[in-house]
DNA sequence: CATTAACCGAGACGGTACGTCCAGTCTTAGC
DNA sequence: GCTAAGACTGGACGTACCGTCTCGGTTAATG
């Protein structure tokens, strides 16, 4: 049934570690993410992981990539107030509710003891994010709702910190209400 | 040198144990932090630890709490903008600065996979704080700078929530420039 | 139920390491003595066996001589060609009927590819054996039964030799024709 | 490199795992000799061991049943002294100093682990070489200088005996005298 | 003279056992 | 009664080989 070949690894195995590793921290928590559990679970031998992930962090960080990969992309409806709260507002579902976002608080939290995977973490994902959260402004400026010389990065950490502050520090819910009330006093400024 | 006796817990070995989870949390980071290694390091017994604190996160969590007890009480200069740029000057550099600021970190990336820590992390720790972020409000809600109306709260998390997010998830530095920025921000609301 | 405390080790664990090892070789041969199967069996942590053993052999080692102790000591009837067809005959049983001796097999084909064991084996084991090989010559020397220059050790050599060569090599057995044939030849000299 | 054809398998890949095997064991011993690592040492992928060999003793033993194939003839001078003499001493050499002798040796130690190979030992090289240890007794047999009726296998169990327990057991050199000496007492009776 | 079957190397695969590290529990002797 | 010491079970770590399995390339008899 394996497919372990000259001609690379296989597939399979690839997607069954990684959802064992998305399954485990779903049903179970980070604790239970070990690589011989993933290995049960996935029905794969120890060294088969170790020959394609240095970590178990790694395995994540994969399988949140791959997840996360087409989520998340701003709307564009043609209006500063619109787009925003509907971004604000996904990106609040997606932290607090969905599996992948699950899988990136989870890497954050380890990030706050691995410097190594804090790097990772921004190159792979974060750059990526901030650039489509900075894209209802961009466009905003183009249309001139908003100022030229606006710190578009200074109003991104203004938009979005609230909301991982919440998710990452208090934990309290992040409800529709509270990403509209951010929206609605940055525009007032 | 063991201090057995009859009359209570030892208060050097409290101390050592304290001193030696800071230092290896501080020297050699997260991962460091066993408790073997505090045992060995502050030359006390494992059983020692286990009947005082249920977990090593116990020990830094009260490492902590011992250390920041006395910071971070916000000033009171009479005036809104001076004491929201003071204080949010200096919880920056607790943050990021200071070993206990460390040991923040470290507890807050743990508390992400350890819904108990996160829980006693925020009673130990966030209401006290959030507590005294509020002060410099509620202070100028009084002098009537500020509207009686306004959601704290809410003003709370616009104030310190990019702070954080720059701490726990870009790494970005957070210089004075920025928090000035975000309280400049805040106030021309 | 286990003792680990400061005066030392469990005797419990020690026992049953040892035999653990030892049925574990005698039901299911050298194969399957695995530290990690012996560590099963005996209901004890492999760190417990690694903590006290460096190696599988050293387990079988001691096994191997907690057994064999009292065992083997040539009888003294007085007469030469009686007590050497006895001993010959009981090392012969030993070596091939024995649970001890199934384990004294073992060792000796491990000590092939091991000259530590190899040496161990012959300090811990050959050394009191020959000695007590040498017993029923030395005491028909005294006797005067036997020569006053005759080279004991090639003597030991002659008769034993040919037992151990059946064991380990030509896999034949061992009738007490066999030994006694071996003592006749020797006497006649 | 590789000699693909359809006419069977390659004679350079037998011969390079053959003496890989043997050198692998002459150098770091029989742990060392790993199907891996002869695979990697000859240059020939695993499944081409697989293919040919059934384990890794089945390479030795082949190594072994060629390298010594024409040793050991025992010499004819027509006196069974001289022969005797004579071909003990070269078995000797044999076992403790020649490369084969040394295979000999680590296969009959794994023999004691493993019934299959202590059979296929006893099928490929011990029946031959008993044979051999034979001949110098059954021409003397003709020759009238032995009894028509000796044991013949007795016989050679006790001059060859003394011998293999050397070797395999007590470690000792195995110099002239030795065998000398045991053909002496031998030709006495 | 192109096909094509038998063999080759390479190497991924599911497994088992290795020897290490740490967690958390337990027992004892000394102060 | 608390302490240091340290043995204990348990479980995950990361590594080494095992024996199995494709795969693409090489070669030589066959068609």
């Amino acid at each position: 049934m394996h497919r372990g070949n000259r001609h690379g690894r296989s597939e399979a195995a690839r997607q069954a570690v990684l959802d064992a590793a998305d399954d485990l921290l779903a049903e179970r928590g980070f604790a239970a993410v070990t690589v011989e559990g993933i290995a049960t679970r996935a029905g794969v031998a120890k060294q088969t992981i170790y020959r394609w992930w240095p970590s178990k962090v790694d395995i994540l960080l994969e399988a949140f990539t791959q997840d996360m990969a087409e989520h998340l992309f701003p709307p564009d409806e043609g209006d500063l107030g619109t787009d925003l709260r509907a971004h604000l507002h996904r990106l609040a579902l997606f932290l607090t509710e969905s599996d992948p976002g699950a899988v990136l608080r989870a890497l954050t939290g380890q990030a706050q003891h691995d410097p190594e995977l804090a790097t990772r973490l921004r190159t792979d994902y974060l750059g990526q994010q901030r650039e489509r959260d900075r894209q209802p402004l961009l466009r905003a400026i183009e249309r001139g709702e908003l100022p030229a010389d606006l710190d578009v990065d200074l109003a991104v950490d203004e938009l979005v910190g609230p909301l991982y502050y919440r998710v990452l520090v208090t934990g309290e819910p992040v409800p529709r209400e509270f990403t509209d009330h951010l929206v609605q006093r940055f525009l007032r400024n």
